[in-house]
Formats: C-alpha cells, structure tokens, sequence
DNA sequence: CGGGTTCGGCCAACGCTGTTGACAACAGCG
DNA sequence: CGCTGTTGTCAACAGCGTTGGCCGAACCCG
C-alpha cells in the first residue's frame, strides 16, 4: 500500500540528498565524498542526483549553506569580541570536518544565502568595534582567510599520514644532526602542541589587534 | 651519434621529471597536473615516471622540496623580522601558484630535507626574537598554518570562477535588501581590497605579536 | 474523461584520473 | 657469451564526474 512515502516509491529531494551527502562524508571523509556513494546511500541511481543539484560542486556549496545556517542559527550576536571569537571557533570546525567546502564555494560565483548572513554579522561586529570602513572590510578578509584557510590546512593535515605521525615527526626532528639543526633538535620536544591552542593564540591575536587599531584611530582623532 | 642524449633515445631522471612536471603546471594550472600530461610533455609513456617516483604525491613533495630549497637559498637569514617577513611572503607565493603541495606535504610521513631546513630557520628567529622555546613552537606553527593555509586558500578562490569575479560580488553584496543586510550594502564597495595588503597585514599583526609577547616576558623577569 | 507535457529515476556510456603487472630492450658484469 | 637488474612501453583496471536517451508516472487543460 506504499504507506508513507506519499505516492511514489521513493521520492528524492534537496533535502534527503543532502542528509545522504553529510552521512557519507562523515562515514568516508571528505575524499570519500562522491557522487555514485550518495546515490547508494539513498538506495537510488547516482546519477538521479543530478536532477536537483547542477553538478557536485552546487551540492557540497548547498551542503555549506547548511552548516553555516547552523552556526548563525545557534550563536546570536552579543559584544564584538565575543561574538567574533565565536564564529572563528565555528567557522573553523566547519571547515576542519569539511575542507572540500572551501574550493567548492570559491568555484561557485555567487555567495549563499547563509554566508550572506554571517559576512553581514561578522563585518557589523568590526563596526561596532569600533574599525573604519575599510579597516572593517581589511580585518573581514584577514579573518575569513585565517579561519578557512587554516581549518582547511589543519584537515588535509591531520586526515592524512598514519595516527601518531606528530610522535614519528617529533623523534625524527630530534634525530636531525645536532651541527646543522641545533633548533629542531632542541625544540623537537615541544613540536606539534594542541592544535586548539595554535588556533586560539591567533583568535586573540587578531582581536587584540583590532582593539589597538581602534584605540590608535582614536588617539589620533583626539 | 644520438647527439646529447647519451644513449637511449630518451633516458628520464627525477630532475627532468621535475623540469617537465613544472612547466605543466605552468601551463595547466595545478588542477591540469597529471601523470599522463607529465608523460607527454616528456615525449614518454606517463606510466614511466613511476619508475623513479612511488607516486604522484612524491612527485609533488619532490616539487615542493625543490621550491622551497630555491626559497631557502635566496633569502639568508638576517634581523629576526626582516628574516619571518621574507619566509611568509616567499612561502604564500609558493602555495599560492601551487597549492596542491599542501596536501601532497600532508601525505608525506617525512618531512623533505630542505622543509626541515625551513624549519631550522624559522625556528632560529623565532628564538634570536627573545621567545621562550614553548612560544617559539607556538608560533611556529601558527606562521605555518597562516602561510599555508592563507596561500592555499587564496589559491583555491581565485583560479576558481571567471575572471573580475570580485567586481560581480561586490555588486551583488551591494544589491542585498538594505533592511536586512545595512553593512554589506554599506561595505561593499571596499570589498575585495589588493589581496597583498590582507595578507601583508597578517604578517606584521603576527609580528607584533611576536615583539609584544618577548616584551611582556622580559618586563615580567625584571 | 483523454491527451499532451513535464518531471524524475534508471541505464549505458564517455572521457578522464592514478596505478599495476606483464613484457621487452638495453646496460653492466663475470 | 650469458645473466641480471634497470627502465621504458603497453594494456588494462577500478574509480571518478557527467551526459543523453529512455520511459513510466504525475500533472494540467480542455
């Protein structure tokens, strides 16, 4: 009697898609993302994918729509500092569990209707820090690189080589002849610290820096 | 006589392979890099670069090493600053023509030699800098990740999409519903400024940085 | 109620990718 | 001379994104 489903056996759309599409890539990672295992993962023809989304790259853009939708929705703007700290911690998760979605929406002309939403919060919390107009757009640049950028270097980073590389790095570094690389045999200890701290220590280092850009304007204007 | 080539009609090294693999990826971008276009251009079978290189990512690490130990040579190391500033500006440059080096780097369990001999480097200014041996771990690997990850996401954004594409989103952020976006239909026009100037403000924000944190530990000795 | 149109899933196929294994020609060596 | 190891060639495999044709079901309109 074909119960549920409203009529026809198995209908696809946007939506259903894109639940396949996340639950591959969180099975398969990121370069196990394609388009013949969402088709499989939804118990239909690969190529049926196709008519709903363009090609694969209209399909990972929507999947990032989703995400950032997601981010947006759960962190409501509060003081500059904090709502900026925010979304660089999210923006870089997003991008870390899915380093595809950078290329992917750099390949699609226009912005989604989600990164719309955050470019408008994030450039409104550098005004309301205080930043000019082209300080605001300069320090917006900066963050969105240093956020994907290093989300997406800290992914294909960590998903490839065998576990424990950063141990196998830290003796070989210590290894190296002690004439000729006196730093690396010295520092080869502390390599490879939490990667949280890394990212965190450049978080406050670029908000601090927007703060001494407001107050050096503003002692300036005085 | 066979004039030049000893004696076969074309016997191949690592180095011409190099030779060849760079000029295609001079001329077909680093998403037109294939093993079988790197065989052409050699007038050979593609499958005979797998007689000196594992695979493709060796070649690539290979072309990496070989960059970088280009990098290495030019710039000596001098004052703490001038020597970071000259590494993150030849390391994006490097990424960003060829961005597909950070994953092949990835998927390499060893560093390359002349990698290691970066690390050597930076590492060496960041200590003659005046930072404790955490810190200069610390910021090692925050330069890293801004250089590699800025570079390759930079690369990534913009051999994607047809060209001027900047002026298409600064005309579609400026087009929003000013009710709900007020700071993007304001910014616009300062959207999208000379990439060099973001990436050159992160540099001297990172070095800064730097001279603060040495300056805060040595206040807090005396 | 009937017929035309559109939608959407299926299937076969194309051109491309990295990579492997068998084969053959050559080099150096005893 | 013959043996052995190197190295270029060839055919092939599995996988990828994507296209075009087919066709049944659903919808719209008279």
């Amino acid at each position: 009697m074909t119960a549920g489903k409203t009529r026809r056996p198995s209908r696809l759309d946007r939506e259903s898609i894109l639940d396949a599409a996340f639950a591959v890539a969180e099975e398969a990672g990121h370069r196990g993302l394609t388009m013949r295992r969402v088709g499989a993962e939804l118990g239909a023809d690969p190529t049926a994918v196709y008519r709903h989304f363009r090609n694969k790259d209209e399909l990972i853009t929507a999947m990032a729509d989703r995400l950032f939708g997601g981010v947006i929705e759960h962190y409501p703007d509060g003081p500059w500092r904090e709502g900026l700290r925010n979304g660089m911690l999210m923006g870089r998760r997003v991008y870390r569990r899915h380093p595809g979605f950078a290329e992917a929406l750099a390949a699609t002309p226009d912005d989604t209707p989600n990164l719309e939403r955050i470019a408008e919060r994030v450039l409104g919390l550098l005004r309301k820090a205080g930043l000019t107009d082209g300080d605001a757009v300069l320090f917006y640049h900066l963050i969105v690189n240093y956020v994907a950028g290093t989300g997406v270097f800290e992914a294909v980073a960590d998903d490839a080589g065998e576990p424990s590389w950063q141990d196998r790095t830290r003796r070989s570094y210590a290894a190296l002849p002690p004439d000729r690389f006196p730093n690396c045999v010295a520092l080869a200890p502390h390599m490879y610290p939490d990667p949280n701290l890394v990212f965190d220590t450049g978080v406050e280092l670029l908000l601090d820096a927007i703060e001494a850009r407001v107050g050096r304007a503003q002692e300036g204007r005085r």
